[in-house]
Parts: structure tokens; sequence; C-alpha cells
DNA sequence: GTCTATATAGTGATAGAC
DNA sequence: GTCTATCACTATATAGAC
């Protein structure tokens, strides 16, 4: 049983060590200027090691792109619980996405700003995945509570984290500098005086 | 003379043919799914009249990337003569990206959300470009001027200009169903509320 | 399950006729 | 200046040994 835990460890080891590899590999160079050979060399095993765990490279992006998805979808959905209000909700969400973009760059910028069409054709965009929907589900709620102004859903949630979005694409593009939670409380406010009611 | 003239002409048609054509194939397949023979054939010529006019597939993105960069930028400086306050000229901006997305959207998601540093290593990113930069220096007029809460100019900028970019963003998508300009009346306030002194 | 070696296909770009 | 034909190369993915 020793042993086998083992190699079911390592398995999975070597999974997320392809994944990982994976992940650094296209958002730093892109999918398309990354070949399986880039991977395999990055992760330090064979091609065909690759080819056990996963049927292409797309699919590694796909597990990749989708693991993600879950993941904020969870986050958010702990948000919810623990928040009540549209307001401490969204800032939550701003908050969150703020620290994440600084501990975790490449998961942030593989989710957010690929071009998850052009290379798995099957995906959501990422407009109409669950994390974004839940995001206007959030604004609705907090329309109906009369907190936030009412307008077009779509319009007033661009316009609260539009200015979120953007700040995290210059992050992670090293157009800004420092860690951009120094900034949450100012841009908070700026988004939200927007918005509210 | 009169051949001449046709003469050069055509070439120039045939030049802005081929950019139009690859235009349209990077932004709806992506530059790496296009084909040089994609481009060919959406052209209607051969490969060697695309290898005349062009020494590459990546010098085609790189023209037409820098030709859109150049347009943007006159028309900001126009932009510039024609308003003398921040509130005017951010304004307008904001008009003409959101008209611009729906008479061209095409250049539009190729000058914004195509990502160049994939396919034209020499390219300036899009932050740093002369049009972005213009966008901040606007702004900062507009500090000095005490129109616009002093805060950190990328801050303040990305929340005056985050909602627009991510309108336009949604809209190419196709998420969002009718043309922005609509909508520019309240998105201008959501925006302006929340960074005007 | 992991390796090496290889099949196959498609790419960007060039050569040379017209 | 535009064409056709073709080169040289790299990529993904597979086969089969261990």
């Amino acid at each position: 049983m020793g042993r086998r835990s083992k190699n079911i460890s390592d398995n999975e080891n070597l999974r997320e060590k392809i994944l990982n590899s994976a992940l650094v590999l296209f958002t730093t160079k892109g999918y398309f200027n990354t070949s399986t050979q880039d991977i395999r060399r990055d992760a330090n095993i064979s091609v065909g090691a690759v080819y056990h765990h996963f049927s292409s490279k797309e699919e590694i992006a796909k597990v990749l792109y989708e693991n993600l998805l879950e993941k904020s979808t969870s986050a958010f959905q702990e948000i919810m619980l623990r928040y009540d209000t549209a307001h401490d909700r969204c800032r939550a969400i701003m908050a969150l996405l703020f620290e994440l973009t600084e501990s975790r760059p490449a998961e942030m910028e593989f989710m957010l700003y690929a071009k998850h069409r052009e290379f798995i054709p099957s995906a959501t965009p990422i407009c109409s995945s669950k994390p974004l929907t839940m995001m206007r589900e959030i604004v609705q709620l907090g329309i109906a509570n009369k907190e936030i102004m009412d307008i077009e859903l779509v319009l007033v949630t661009s316009c609260l984290f539009g200015g979120m979005f953007r700040l995290i694409n210059l992050r992670l593009d090293c157009t800004i500098e420092g860690p951009l939670s120094k900034h949450l409380d100012t841009v908070w406010e700026c988004a939200w005086r927007g918005v509210a009611r």
C-alpha cells in the first residue's frame, strides 16, 4: 500500500507538474509558441509521459482553464455565503482578485486574458463563464436591494468592475510596479461611487 | 499616365486588400490559426504576390498594428485640439471608441485585444503605446486642473476608462447586442462620477 | 507508465518561369 | 509583379521497446 499510494501520489504530482509547466509557458510565450517539447523539457519528462496523461496539447489547456474557472467559482460562492450586501460581496471579489494577481499571476493571466477560443474551440468564452455570471448576479441582487443604481445589468457591472480588470491587466504587464492590494480602498471607492445609489 | 496611375492604384489596392484579409482572419481565427495560404485565398491572389508586398506574415501583422496605432494617435490629437477640458476630452475619446467599435470592429479587436507580443516580438505593448499614453496625459492635465481627483495617474485613468474598455470587449464578443453609443451617457456618468473632484 | 524513435502533415518562405 | 512549384523545417502525435 505504501508503494501504491506513492505511485498514485507520483502520478498526481506528474500531472500537476505538466499542468504547471504548461501554465507558465502558455502565459510567458503564448500557447502557439509553446511546443509539447517545451512542456516536456520544462517538466523534465518525455513526450510519451505527457501523452500518457493528456490526449493532446489542447486538452492540457482545457483542463487548466476549467480548473481555474472552478476554483474561482468556489471562491465566489464562499464570498456569497460570507457577506450579504452587494457592496460587501463586490468589494470582497475585488480584494480577492487583486490578491490572486500577486500570489498567482500566471493563473490570473491565463484565466482572464488568454484568448481561449483560439486554442480551445469548445471553451465557453470567459464573458459567459460561471464566475463572470456570478458577478452579474451579485450586482443584480444589489439593484433589487436598492444598493446599486437601476441601470442595465451588463453596463453597471462593467462600470463597477472595469477599473479592476484594467488594473489587473496593467499589473500583469508590469505597467504597475507595486502590489494592487495597496490600492484596494482607492479603487473600490472610485468604482462604488460611480454606481451606488 | 492613365495606365501608370492605374497600376499604382492597383498596387495600393492589392496591399490594402492583403491587409484587410489578414485583419479579418487574424481577428476571427487568430494569428496562429491563419496561414499565409488563408490570406492568399481570401485576397484572391497567389503566395508570391503576398511575399512581394510583405517580407513575412509577421510583417503584415506589424504594419496592421502600427497603422491602427497611428490612426488612433491622430484621432486623439484632434480631440486634444478641439476640446480643452479633461472632461470633454475624455468623453470625446469614449464616444469615439464606442463609435469605432460599431463601424470598425475588427480594427478595434486587433488593436486592443490581440496579444501582439506573441506574434510581433518587437511590438510595443499596447499599454505603453502612444494612444494609451495620451489618455494618461489628458487625465494628468485634468488632475492639474482640479477637474479630477488627485489619485495616482494609472489608477485614476483605469477607473475612468476601465468600464469603457470592458464594454468594448463585451460588445466585440457579442455579449452585448445593441450599439454601445446608445449607452454613452450612462456609462460616461458612472465613470466620471467615480473620479471627478 | 515512461522512454526513444519516428510517421505524417502542414507551415513559412523561396526560386524561377512568365 | 504575379504566378506555380517546391524546399526546408517544425509541430503534434503515435508505435513499440522496456
